[in-house]
RNA sequence: GCAGGUGUAAUCUAGUUGGUUAGGAUUUUAGCCUUCCAAGCUAAACGCCCGGGUUCGAAUCCCGGCACCUGCACCA
């Protein structure tokens, strides 16, 4: 099996499309097909009910598009922009900081000007050939686009929906009633431009993530459910080199997983796969190496799937630390802290300077007040040479002690201000989609079938007459629109012999199929086909209400089969 | 973005020293037949990646583009 078995079988049967084929494609992106929307759906909504019922956290939808300050806050446009230089007789692309590591601290830091005339005046060559190397030109990875109309305002795509969930912290710390911690998700779609798109779906241009934003106090990453779960085996390859495999709470007591609650979330991820069909023997936790690590992240594991392309990221669980919300302080100036709350407010004695506004007013006329609340807020302790200096709309001032008092104030702290840390669990939904359609691929003979989870599977029943004659194509069909106004996805099918017909059904991971033929119209009864067995039960028509719910939810059907109908 | 390879129907594929109407299989559709795992019969629909050039004539040769695969680079 390789992957464009598993692509050929996704197009032909309606789950994935290339985009605008019609018009010959464009690199890294695909259209969902009615399947292929279907069941990502699933996915999603199993996902949200995960992290929403079962565990508090609340749902918000953010623009795709943003103003600049968002991703220069963010680190985006900085980051993502790589400096590359071509070699301009082999025209082989490389870093252009990574060609300076040597001649400079910090390569990175370095201006296009910069680099350029680095690599000129050191002459630097071209690692591959010795050829002479290009200017130094950007590649950024973010889509750039104008927000309004004319010249209007620079804006991006959003390469992740993070970012949507970060600047409404003010507003979701509200909205939990000022608690921590407080989980967030979203569903949505981010934008990479892609150097190089390739492997389907597992490396796209357009793509939809589901991400979770937990924010939780920075000394207290602990989780209420961790104790449930500490015996939980995990498959661990941390940044040392180690391979292992512990239980959850032996991970963190040796230091493994740096915390409780990002432990517990690499469990709870590793459970959600699981339920949608993810192949356990073929998922792994590996730790990102120092290096790797985003520009944000102080801890990250990655859920990695065996596929036909080796092991691939579907999720990234990365400790943030404060990271945003600290960069989102300093770009917009709001308060993003929260408050945490002592069980018994402390008073604290300390010293504060006290300006003296009757000599600071004729002084220095419009800037006496800004200097005076600069003043208040400086700490006596840093005076020198009996004056402290404040900054003042960028400008220093040196203050004399003539113009202040040192007081003893006396003063009740009910609790302090912090920055929350922020336990991020990112998911690739197109990768995930992807693992579960290859995981559940399956060849028998020549035929093709996908081994569906049924909690995944688009359609849930296929239901056919034996025969589309002699009444029973009515009887299918009652069933049918009765299977689906109780809320479960069927599928009508009477053309060709029933083989086929099961063929088609297995194709598309249609868990079970149910028959009407000659002895339904005798005794009520049809057979109940099992997938992946391809055995069969009769069960009673009455009773299909109660079975089709209770099979997709794994019960034993035993308790409705017919006596003595079975073979 | 570079280098190499590939591109024939929804899918898999045959077919070039350039030469009649591009062949097969699967799928799909209509009908016949058929009492549970891709049966059979009849018929139908659907194709040379796109554009330009060479030529009396191009699926075939040349150029450009696009897409896919592999490698390099990149991958928050």
């Amino acid at each position: 099996m390789d992957a464009s078995d598993v692509l050929s079988l996704c197009k032909r049967r309606g789950f994935l499309y290339p985009s605008y084929e019609i018009y010959g494609g464009v690199a890294g992106m695909y259209d969902y097909g009615p399947l292929g929307t279907a069941m990502r759906n699933n996915i999603v909504e199993i996902w949200r009910r995960l992290y929403t019922l079962g565990e508090g956290f609340v749902e918000i939808d953010s623009e795709t598009v943003g103003p600049e300050i968002v991703f220069k806050a963010s680190g985006h446009v900085d980051e993502f922009a790589d400096k590359m230089v071509k070699c301009r007789s082999c025209e082989e692309a490389h870093r252009a900081d990574h060609l300076v590591k040597e001649l400079h601290p910090n390569p990175s830091i370095l201006k296009d000007k910069e680099l350029d005339d680095l690599i000129r005046t050191r002459g630097v060559t071209c690692p591959a050939c010795g050829g002479e190397l290009s200017t130094v030109e950007e590649f950024n990875l973010m889509f750039k686009t104008v927000i309004g109309p004319g010249s209007g305002r620079v804006g991006y795509l959003r390469p992740e929906t993070a970012q949507g969930i970060f600047v409404n912290f003010p507003n979701l710390y509200r909205f939990n009633r000022e608690k921590l911690p407080l989980g967030v998700i979203q569903v949505g779609r981010g934008y990479r431009n892609e150097i190089s798109p390739r492997q389907g779906v597992i490396r796209m241009r357009e793509f939809n993530m589901m991400e979770a934003e937990l924010f939780v106090d920075p000394e207290d990453k602990g989780w209420p459910r961790f104790n449930d779960v500490k015996d939980e085996k995990l498959k661990l390859f941390a940044n040392d080199g180690r391979e292992m495999e512990l239980t959850v709470g032996e991970a963190v007591e040796q230091g493994v997983i740096c915390n409780q609650v990002l432990a517990y979330f690499m469990w709870f991820t590793q459970e959600f796969l699981k339920s949608i069909g993810v192949d356990g023997e073929r998922l792994r936790f590996r730790q990102h190496e120092r290096d790797e690590m985003a520009h944000y992240a102080a801890d990250c594991w990655d859920a990695e799937a065996l596929l036909s392309f080796g092991w691939t990221e579907i999720v990234g669980i990365a400790d943030r630390g404060c990271w945003d919300l600290s960069r989102h302080i300093k770009f917009s100036g709001v308060d993003m802290t929260a408050f945490k709350r002592f069980d018994t407010p402390h008073e604290v004695e300390r010293d504060a300077i006290k300006p003296k506004y009757g000599l600071l007013g004729p002084k220095y006329k419009a800037l006496g007040a800004k200097i005076g609340k600069a003043l208040e807020a400086t700490d006596p302790a840093l005076m020198e040479n009996n004056a402290v200096t404040v900054e003042v709309d960028g400008e220093k001032h040196v203050i004399g002690k003539e113009m202040f008092d040192i007081v003893r104030v006396k003063e009740k702290v009910s609790g302090v201000k912090v920055i929350p840390h922020v336990i991020e669990p990112s998911h690739g939904l197109d990768r995930i989609t992807y693992t579960c359609l290859e995981h559940a691929y399956a060849q028998k003979g020549d035929m093709e079938m996908l081994r569906l989870s049924a909690a995944i599977a688009p359609i849930k029943f296929g239901v056919f007459p034996l025969m589309a004659r002699d009444d029973l194509d009515k009887v299918a069909m009652q069933i049918d629109e009765d299977i689906r106004y109780s809320g479960i996805e069927t599928f009508y099918d009477d053309s060709g012999s029933i083989g086929r017909r099961y063929a088609r059904m297995d194709e598309i991971g249609t868990p079970y199929c149910i028959t009407v033929d000659y002895q339904t119209i005798e005794d009520g009864t049809v057979t109940l086909r099992e997938r992946d067995s391809q055995s069969q039960v009769r069960v009673n028509v009455k009773d299909l209400p109660l079975v089709t719910r209770a099979v997709l939810c794994g019960a034993n059907i035993d308790q409705f089969v017919v006596a003595d109908g079975s073979e």
